[in-house]
DNA sequence: GGCTACATTGAGCGCCTGGTCAATACTCTC
DNA sequence: GAGAGTATTGACCAGGCGCTCAATGTAGCC
């Protein structure tokens, strides 16, 4: 007994959206295409009619994510401050933003790990990070310019991929342990390794 | 038609080490209780005959697992350098072997994903990160006792789950894209973040 | 040699999973 | 209103999983 017919896609987007919830919820390990279909109140057998199997709705799923979780490029309103303090603030709103978005984060790091055995989401995982990393050269080369005797034999790409590897090492903590984690600490002490005086004046400022 | 008896919990220790070599093979997805049955040669009820569950067995693992790769310190041989050069060293020798032990590394990252929801796992893998920020803070109290002034309000504790949580983010990127990841650049931007002069001349010794 | 205690086996149970498919109800066209 | 095409259903299948347990071989003891 088949229910109500809807038009386009839009059944097919009703389903990514259940699984989305479902997976944001209890993770990739709890995202079965019965769980799914029962949260998005449609049958089994529909989920691969849209999908045609877990993994390809799996991978819609990941390109979802990453298209709202880890592109987010607002970089604005910071254009007055110096080359670092414009680096620095654009890793201290990334992690900011975390806590936050601890499940998706979580979701994120799911898929980092399934990409360790899964070709086609090893390559779209690999595929974010790399555009992630990107997004930060333009910042870390002004940074280097305006200070290049401090930056001896440190490339833009270099200094990108160890900022970025500074936030992924904050996802990992925030996912783990989001109520030991001091976001305050851990930024201060980074200004304190980064810049050379005292961060209280920029600190507050923001 | 059971087979020899084996003296003591000599099997256990047998079964377990066929647990470590599928894990480090097949991750914990693959970590059943027939695989490691079949890898270490004996039938499938002998595994919960020793471990109770598959639950107990993955317990043990990690056990094991945290005491052999996370809790090795063997920090010696750098007695005569400045403070922050032995934190920097430290924290590169940690970094350098994270290539070599990649499949370790992955698996224990199988078991900090798995405790985001179990939480019997959550405390062990929690208080191996303590004990190991904990193994960084004489390390970054005495970088940071030799130059106050360049770290206004850090302390060691914050300072530690900076570094630790740095090595985290290595661990990331190592186990998704060991080719790519760069240890030298890495480590060449890292110094020149923290030092403030050329690391020309400790780089090559050190 | 028999007895006891126990390590070991492997068939089997129940459950859940991804996936298939014939049946069916809806919608649109004419 | 008849027909066509398709979205939707749910029963069903095979396979793998954790786990149980009666049966059985082995080792030590008297």
């Amino acid at each position: 007994m088949p229910g109500p017919k809807v038009p386009e896609d839009q059944r097919r987007e009703e389903v990514l959206a259940a699984a989305y919830r479902v997976a944001t919820r209890d993770r990739l390990g709890g995202l079965t295409t019965r769980a799914v279909a029962k949260e998005a109140g449609v049958s089994n057998g529909l989920v691969f009619f849209h999908f045609v199997s877990r993994e390809g709705l799996v991978l819609a799923l990941l390109d979802r994510l990453l298209v709202t979780t880890v592109l987010a490029p607002d970089r604005a309103g910071m254009e007055e401050a110096s080359p670092v303090m414009r680096l620095l603030r654009t890793i201290e709103r990334d992690v900011e933003g975390l806590p936050v978005n601890r499940d998706r984060v979580a979701l994120l790091i799911d898929f980092w790990v399934m990409g360790t055995q899964h070709a086609e989401v090893q390559t779209r995982i690999r595929k974010a990070l790399s555009d992630y990393r990107e997004a930060y050269v333009p910042l870390t080369s002004a940074a280097i310019k305006s200070e290049p005797e401090r930056y001896p034999g440190v490339t833009p790409e270099s200094l990108a991929a160890v900022a970025t590897g500074f936030i992924e090492g904050c996802s990992l903590q925030v996912v783990m342990d989001p109520e030991r984690f001091d976001v305050v600490a851990y930024l201060s002490t980074l200004r304190a390794l980064v810049l050379h005086e005292p961060p209280s004046t920029a600190r507050t400022a923001g």
